[in-house]
DNA sequence: CAGTAAAAGTGCGTGCACGCAAGTTTGCGC
DNA sequence: GCGCAAACTTGCGTGCACGCACTTTTACTG
């Protein structure tokens, strides 16, 4: 499973994507990421630019597939690593808070060019949906069969909050963009640490997870 | 707040929305989704490409905006109205699915071509994200200042879990596309009535609901 | 009733995503 | 080895989203 069928095409198709990320993240962080066309991508990667397209749906995907990586794979083996005695829910947030948090030097940098970027920011955060798949098969993993379908829920619901956790974390607090409609009562916490605003936004669901576990296991 | 501030510059602006919109079904459903083009809908609304795309930043999004229109407005109405007796997961569900059951016939026709292309069948499922910031609002009015972001959780795993239901339930059930990975028990069921895939799939986050309520009415 | 500031509409130009139909490489069975 | 089939790459063409600068329309004020 871990060495999927063979050998040295998939090592070729990994080697180019890998490639490309890499160019991709060097320009944007040399020149502007709005110096960067595709155009260039490609070329500093050795492939033409409607290769470079087969690999990622937009710019901006190449960019940020430089941090993200492998991170969905990460995650699954996280949560599986956990013993089956603890909590699911507790399994679960420490398995995301630990892929988030141990961020290397790369990655940290990268987030600033992110930051400073709309378009960026939004890809980036849109990554967060791809731990939902792995997340669903390792929780369904743990409710049987019977529990395909909550787990599905939760597993979106985890990657909803992960994604909002996300957008506060990285929102300079002095941004007067206004949460928009309605500004509730200012009481809005600016922004803690990374670990913190995952495990808050973690939290509510809580029992959710509960529920679904304790249905299994009476 | 019904009516916003003035009124000439508004309705004209509305105007040309539904223009665009209704322009942009029908011509979707008169030839194929594919034989239509930005510049014909633009046209048939009698405005310029270019305004078209100040109103919708995708051709998918403006044939699917015939369809879901106001429905962010009249979930949170929707809400709202239900007395607040009621268990909040409760008033929400309802909420919900009498939203996604009162389509018109004109609506179930359109659905009927959305189904026909992936393109538009995302543009569709995207929209589900649109009733997150109504409902954060009127479940955080329940919750209190301090549950304000236990309530954009919960209105984010709202709409990921609507979103879970409508997949599966236009997925065409004779559709082998397998579940991507990891096929369970082959025990997925193919597909109820939309309300039973929204309540099922809007379950396992009622305790989440239940918890928080609780914490702000001991 | 101007005169002016703000907002919506528009034309143009650029870069991009992606379908299609080649050409090229890799893997496999004989 | 040999050749065939599948997978990957590439060039081309098309439609599209969107920034920018400019014109037209709407709203407000003296």
């Amino acid at each position: 499973m871990t060495t999927p069928p063979s050998g040295l095409r998939e090592r070729k198709k990994q080697a180019t994507r890998e490639a490309l990320r890499e160019a991709a993240l060097r320009l944007a962080v040399e020149r502007g990421p709005d110096q960067v066309r595709v155009e260039d991508i490609a070329a500093a990667a050795g492939v033409s630019p409607r290769t470079y397209n087969n690999y990622f749906a937009s710019r901006e995907q190449a960019i940020v597939s430089a941090v993200t990586a492998d991170r969905e794979a990460r995650i699954a083996a996280a949560v599986a690593a956990r013993p089956a005695g603890v909590r699911l829910a507790d399994a679960v947030t420490e398995a995301v808070v630990a892929q988030y948090t141990n961020t290397g030097e790369r990655a940290h940098k990268a987030l600033l060019l992110i930051t400073t970027q709309t378009a960026l920011r939004d890809a980036f955060l849109d990554t967060t949906a791809g731990i939902e798949p792995p997340l669903t098969a390792v929780i369904a993993e743990r409710l049987g069969d019977a529990g395909a379908r909550t787990a599905r829920v939760l597993a979106a619901s985890v990657a909803a909050a992960v994604r909002i956790a996300l957008e506060g974390w990285l929102r300079p607090p002095g941004n007067a963009e206004a949460t928009e409609d309605f500004a509730a009562g200012g009481l809005v916490v600016p922004s803690g640490s990374l670990p913190d605003q995952l495990r808050t936004a973690l939290a509510p669901l809580a029992p959710a997870f509960d529920a679904a576990e304790q249905r299994t296991q009476p």
